[in-house]
DNA sequence: CATAAACGTTTGCATATATCAAACGAGTTT
DNA sequence: AAACTCGTTTGATATATGCAAACGTTTATG
């Protein structure tokens, strides 16, 4: 979505589709542009990029004011309509809320999609503060490998499918205590499915800690992952390795009885 | 976006947009589909939509499950991206949850995109409980005339710029206390303007009161609106026409205050 | 103040490409 | 085993897209 688009592989494709993704992802990467700034990036002429840029706007994709385009407000609507019919948000939501509240800190609701890991939702507890960083890190897909949440996903996949996900990336690191070797994560991930719960020791952000669980359903199959975090100074000892994993895992819990009680309503 | 595209006006489009529009439309609609179902909604034949699906679910719009399709989770990411691009929204989700804290209820940050009332975010206090309805709320623009944050706005834009905006809708009713008479709307936002903040009596969803504030730059033109919502029985008298008008006006002065700081710094 | 440059916009024409039928293989159902 | 459905592919065709070139405005420049 916007820009990461892969090259066709000979199956037919519609080649409008990339134009109007690439298009969207430099507004995206410039924040906002004008028809000439827009078209320098782009491989086509001033003449199309504008008919482009009037059919975006005209359908609600794009903002323009001035000569200047910029990404619709709308993307947040249908942000919200996807999460809502999302059952993982629904069934979440108000745990996480609870989860934030008793810890004090930044909780979070995740799935992943395409092997990344996606926030559905993030709640703060009355010490976490939010940050510019915060906020940005919920712009991206993030790799599963980063965090907490990610690694409870990851250990608990089917093993096809943890595979066909660390096959496809290499392990970057994002701090200096981020794993990068693949034989290492697998061997974390083996004490995570054991332990039935993730730890993060500032694999993600330098100084931040975090805890995470996943979300099963009863065929075993995995939904997603809850996690809370905090600065080290505040996650140590008995709490980070004992008493914040069992209110987690507690969490996990009560989203997957919210999750069986709501599929079996309908 | 999403369906509402309008027709053409003679002028030249790329109508592979509005197809990709009307599909994404459908699935929307449909929460999620096969390509059977999809390809009946819309007027192209089969191979033609499986095309455009596999273009789509390529470059990230859509995810694939078993032949269903539904809307990526990817449009959260990018609606976060949106959201902190938004002068608006980094200036303002503070005072919200300050402004929410304070008067243990709904506070929300909202700006106007096309006519209609984007929220760009929203903030619990303690008593208020999050309820199905209110999320959905979220899921579509809203109409101006239809709430607290809404009227503030409109009373507030340059008569040629409400002018657009009334002319180009009914005032259709969302509850029987709605303002559907253009006249009588005008003459409320007269009030409005004069007062400095805008009042929902049930008038959006019943049994829920709102007190809402315009946010202004320097030159006078609107940035948006705050308000803070609550049901009526927590809302009355001095309260309602008084104290919380004088906390969400102050909030919306706090707002103001950051925007042009903001904007000093670059 | 005139001229040039830059920008958004429109249009004719050539061609790439989106679309339709129709056929295919795989999986279900009868 | 035949008759359905479903997703998928493909050749041929119509047409929508994209380029180049021009236009009218606005903004720089000499």
């Amino acid at each position: 979505m916007f820009g990461t688009a892969k090259e066709t592989d000979g199956r037919r494709e519609i080649k409008s589709v990339h134009k109007i993704d690439e298009i969207l992802a430099v507004i995206k990467r410039l924040n906002e542009g004008t028809l000439t700034e827009i078209a320098e990036e782009v491989e086509l002429t001033k003449g199309t990029v504008h008919t482009y840029l009037r059919t975006l706007h005209n359908c609600g994709y794009l903002t323009e004011e001035d000569g200047v385009y910029r990404l619709s407000l709308q993307f947040i609507t249908v942000a919200e309509h996807v999460r809502n019919e999302t059952s993982l948000y629904m069934a979440g939501h108000d745990e996480v809320d609870a989860l934030a509240e008793r810890t004090g800190e930044y909780a979070h609701l995740v799935a992943e999609e395409r092997g990344r890991e996606v926030t559905l939702y993030e709640s703060r507890g009355e010490y976490a503060i939010a940050t510019d960083y915060h906020l940005r890190l919920r712009e991206t897909p993030q790799y599963l490998h980063h965090n907490a949440a990610g690694k409870a996903m990851l250990a608990n996949f089917a093993p096809d499918r943890r595979d066909r996900i660390l096959d496809a990336q290499e392990l970057d690191a994002q701090t200096e205590h981020t794993i990068t070797d693949e034989a290492e994560l697998r061997d974390t991930l083996e004490t995570v499915r054991e332990n039935g719960y993730a730890l993060n020791d500032e694999e993600e952000i330098r100084g931040m800690r975090a805890v995470g669980a996943p979300i099963r359903v009863p065929d075993g199959s995995i939904f997603g992952a809850v996690s809370m975090s905090a600065p080290a100074s505040r996650l140590q000892g008995e709490r980070f390795r004992s008493d914040v994993p069992e209110i987690v895992m507690e969490t996990a819990n009560l989203i997957e009885v919210n999750l069986e009680t709501a599929q079996r309503d309908g």
